[in-house]
DNA sequence: TTATAATTAGGCAAATTTGCCTAAATGTAA
DNA sequence: TTACATTTAGGCAAATTTGCCTAATTATAA
């Protein structure tokens, strides 16, 4: 997939989202790696919006955050 | 990523809920991949759980299927 | 300021996805 | 059944992500 078809705007609202969500959760970055068993350095390339994650993960964070996958997609453009 | 680590169960829901809301905006698989620029194969793949794409291609068909990602991820377990 | 925590940055190999292709299987209507 | 539309299946190379690592930068509190 090229660079253009990556939405880079919509990947750095995601990441914008996640980053917010996370702190209202309460979680460090590195907390929210350890306990999901993702990547430090991949959480911090998700919320930079730098990385075209994968759904699965979405859904390892989103349990892990005890939210739902729908309140991390809920932002505008 | 292994592969239990992929979520399959997830993977499977979200397939489902994209060919449900698929069918209710009326687009067969072709003019899904079509109008997004998608190739048809991977419409198949996302829609049958067997792989596991990317937040990009999951805006892009939202946008394709005049839908908010939150509709996409409304589905339960 | 100083020390510590937290986040960002970058390189690399292995794993995985993606587009492209052809073909088979299934669904649908006449 | 027959014809046609739609979906599923599978192989392959190139592109991309991911985990693992170390280090640099930034934020926070004493």
């Amino acid at each position: 997939m090229v660079n253009q078809a990556r939405n880079v705007s919509y990947l750095k609202a995601l990441g914008k989202q996640l980053k917010k969500l996370r702190k209202e959760q309460g979680f460090t970055q590195q907390q929210l790696a350890f306990e999901s068993g993702l990547e430090l350095s991949q959480i911090s390339r998700i919320e930079r919006g730098i990385i075209n994650t994968s759904v699965s993960q979405i859904f390892i964070i989103c349990k892990t955050l005890e939210i739902h996958p729908k309140e991390l997609f809920d932002f505008n453009l």
